[in-house]
DNA sequence: AGAATTATTTTCGTTTATGTTCGTTTCACC
DNA sequence: GGTGAAACGAACATAAACGAAAATAATTCT
């Protein structure tokens, strides 16, 4: 009689539930199969677990499994996070294991960072300094993270907070890493994006850091930007996917520049 | 061997506990099972000493272990916002009336300025200024409203922004209207807090606006906190549930500070 | 050393999570 | 718009996990 929950419904507590969870924000979705496969339990421990996640708030429940409650989710957003979302996340993982704990790290605009947060949930005693509200509100769930957010104006579109006040913030800074994106990149090892603006603020980051972590995966390197961030040459530690377009190699290892591919396991 | 009362602190200074925290930061959770072979103990040893380890906070118990903390530890916040959760509703939707569409505003840390941002959801072409996490998710669902987020160190506790980048950030704007909360309000008329750097932060607000509307529910009217922000005096429009305490109400009106009563329809 | 306190184990009745079964609802395909 | 298959939720049985309390072992203190 001792703990009582205080409201209505006394939630389950298992092992399973943050782990739905995570799946779920990583994948977008679950569903009752899968998670009875992957737990090794039946459909209907799963469908209670659904029902309680959904109840709390956590989840929404759809015929067949769940989906992440709908709200702030931006439509074209959530389909780019989708598109190579597979080899995101092994990127993802790949870089943060070279994230050591106790140590302070950028993160920038854009999916791939975003994937990097999600895989640094369990690093400890990390400072995470970030222009992207996606990447505080993931972190939020590391109680051992300090969190520091720039100032700017939300950007709905991919949660990144921009103007002029995101410089100001960073110089205020010295990162022991920064892990950044790009939209592209070309043949030269240039790292290329779309957005002028955004690219100050790349430049300013891989200058305040000691290191620099580029997560980029291979369907960036068939596209083009107008505008240049920096060359893979600036880059410490760049993680990939795929094998690097020919002739790219041979530049990183050139440059000092480490390539880590994110193996298909 | 008799069991501790609730109230004290159940101290415990096990070996064990470090070592078990350990665990479970590098693995995600602990089994019991897995806890008693580790350490060669029983079972009931080991459900002590998570149930300890849970009752501090470190860790949430489940069926058969313990996991992490799932994040967003705000069990007291949540339980704030609950406080007097329709009167806090009723008091922002009166005070959202006063703020017309178009305006430039700034909503600071509180449970009473996030209910306002509720209230604000369906104005257009706002644009809102906030050092609270809280209200910038609230109102992204407002597509008509732009959002600027203060830079700072997020604190779990109530989603705000803090630090000295909050002040240098506000200090770029100059709003229409602030709208601002307290802890306590005393007979003066003076509005005060717990924490100091708010109090810092809440005087910069009201420098830099046009007006100033202060959102409070009774319950403030009879508690008193350390820190002094400002005297009712500097508010334009004081939105409350209830009667002013005793002359309170004739000094408003020598300020010719306007108070809005939120009915209890 | 002996008493007092604290930590652990043992035992036992109770609670909880899970699997199974079955009738109902929902979805997708014709 | 009907039909079959899949998904669903309720009810029950069972085994595991649980907490309380007494018994035992390991401390600390004087």
């Amino acid at each position: 009689m001792r703990q009582q929950q205080a409201g209505a419904t006394p939630i389950s507590q298992t092992f399973r539930h943050p782990d739905i969870l995570e799946i779920a924000r990583r994948e977008g979705k679950v569903t009752v199969d899968g998670l009875a496969e992957h737990f090794g339990v039946t459909h209907q421990t799963i469908r209670r677990d659904l029902t309680e996640l959904a109840d709390s708030g956590k989840l929404e429940r759809v015929h067949g499994g769940a989906v992440l409650p709908s709200g702030a989710s931006n439509i074209g957003y959530a389909e780019r996070r989708n598109l190579h979302e597979e080899a995101k996340n092994r990127i993802a993982r790949a870089c943060a294991e070279h994230i050591p704990d106790g140590c302070s790290v950028f993160l920038n605009i854009g999916t791939s960072t975003e994937a990097v947060a999600r895989a640094l949930l369990h690093h400890r005693d990390l400072m995470v300094v970030t222009n992207n509200m996606n990447v505080a509100n993931i972190l939020v769930d590391n109680p051992e993270c300090r969190i520091v957010l720039t100032g700017g104006a939300l950007r709905r579109m991919d949660g990144g907070l921009v103007g002029n006040l995101t410089i100001e913030t960073i110089r205020q800074f010295k990162f022991d890493i920064a892990v950044i994106g790009c939209s592209a990149m070309d043949a030269d090892g240039d790292l290329l994006d779309f957005d002028i603006e955004e690219v100050g603020v790349s430049q300013c980051i891989i200058a305040q850091s000691r290191k620099t972590f580029l997560v980029t995966d291979h369907s960036k390197f068939k596209r083009s930007a107008p505008a240049r961030i920096a060359s893979a040459r600036e880059v410490d530690m760049f993680f990939t996917d795929l094998a690097l377009p020919a002739g790219l190699a041979e530049k990183c290892s050139g440059w000092e520049t480490a390539v880590v591919y994110a193996p298909e396991e």
